[in-house]
DNA sequence: CGTTAACTTGAATTTTGTCAATGCCTGTGG
DNA sequence: CCACAGGCATTGACAAAATTCAAGTTAACG
């Protein structure tokens, strides 16, 4: 994978913008901290699929969507990109993958022999890295395993927990998750199309598991009904113990 | 992912018993190569999900079939392990999977500590092993993007040509594919059912791009047409400016 | 051989995709 | 500030694909 999740989460967007030193020593997002931030206009491309992957990158601000072109013209939507996440980590010569900006983003870039010079001179640093890429492809594999062996509203219900995670933190009852991606996107990531995306949202909606604020805003209301939809956990055990019990 | 592909692919299989010396230095799979080959009869299990992650394995011979049961029961195969390949490779104290034997296999162990000690410190080996993370995420998300945007012919046709390449080095015609799994295994990894695998064999077999010896025996005739429905190509570019003349 | 498990095929049902129409935000220009 | 246009989201009707349920048929193994 292409973007690795700060340990952090959500919190590194909290963090105060003076960290100390240290950081820059132990963590490899502390390795952009002193880098420039640039900015990138909403719609705007990072870098295209076939570019050289000369540089690497951590995303300081918004949110981008990753994708290929398929040989039959369809796009799919590989991820999306949050706040801290780093991004462009390959060991290929050329990006595999297009990044474009769906909101205003700014990110902080540094040269691949660069990072990969200061990763593997640090005994701190070079076990992150195999770490983080292990964590990545657990993600990935459970990721798949929803998408693949789950029906469409099962994949929704499970792409709305992982992105209010992601933004927010936590996915309790209550919290407001903005999506700020469209539906088509949503649908070339999920593998469905428009159409069951609005569906399987809108039962979702009647069913009482979320409540609509706008197309954009998503508020979790049934969050264990959400989470076993989506196949995190097996039925309570407290439930099946009653059910037992009766 | 916990199976790393080597890159040598099957002619590691071929290669000779007795290798430079050198090797065992340079290579991941030298690290093995002192060890003892343990034999597993065909159904056996290596690993449980759940066990303490202690070993890391090299397939000498055989097919591996790796699986987690998710919430519902069901079970989602994740991979298939073939000769020459690594496995255990995680960064979590245990498994998280299972990993049972199809055929009769033989592997070779090491401990998880020696192993990252002995890569840790040659420097040869280091890169290597990010190298081949990153390659094996790559496929996974290859992979993904066929399983998920694609029909239940496409994913037959991809997973046959894989199979075709792992096993015999090629996909060509006439190449003929021992496919050591059951229907129901097939089923779990693409995430269909057993019927709908069938159905998808029979029209490509109907359809001439391939001919069944058996249930078990496979062998693959219209290449480029299985090719194209896997995803892995676009259409021909003689064919288009064909087209384009006419 | 005979038994059993695995594979294949068929028909009905459910899920998802396709095509088409409508509704609703959003941003722009009057 | 309002009107309007254009894009996006939603909904409906139908078609296609995949699953389910239910037989058969073949292959594997003692």
């Amino acid at each position: 994978m292409y973007a690795l999740n700060t340990a952090a989460g959500p919190a590194a967007r909290l963090r105060p913008a003076v960290v100390p030193i240290m950081l820059q020593d132990t963590t490899l997002e502390g390795l952009f901290e002193s880098q420039a931030a640039e900015s990138f206009a909403a719609g705007t491309t990072v870098f295209w699929e076939g570019d050289p992957a000369d540089d690497i990158f951590q995303l300081t601000q918004g949110i981008l969507r990753l994708y290929r072109i398929l040989p039959d013209g369809q796009r799919a939507i590989i991820g999306f990109i949050f706040a801290g996440e780093i991004l462009g980590l390959s060991f290929k010569s050329d990006y595999l993958l297009t990044a474009e900006a769906i909101t205003p983003v700014t990110m902080r870039r540094l040269s691949r022999t660069r990072f990969h010079a200061l990763v593997s001179e640090s005994d701190a640093l070079r076990p992150q890295l195999l770490a983080r890429l292990c964590d990545e492809m657990c993600a990935v594999q459970d990721q798949m395993l929803v998408f693949l062996h789950r029906t469409a509203d099962a994949r929704v219900a499970s792409f709305l927990l992982s992105v209010a995670r992601k933004t927010t933190g936590a996915a309790t009852k209550g919290t407001e998750v903005e999506l700020a991606m469209s539906r088509t996107d949503i649908a070339d990531y999920l593998g469905l199309t428009i159409e069951t995306v609005c569906r399987s949202i809108g039962k979702l909606k009647s069913e009482g598991l979320i409540v609509l604020n706008g197309p954009h805003k998503i508020v979790l209301q049934k969050t264990r009904s959400l989470r076993e939809l989506a196949g995190e956990a097996k039925a309570d055990e407290a439930f099946t113990a009653t059910a037992r019990a009766a």
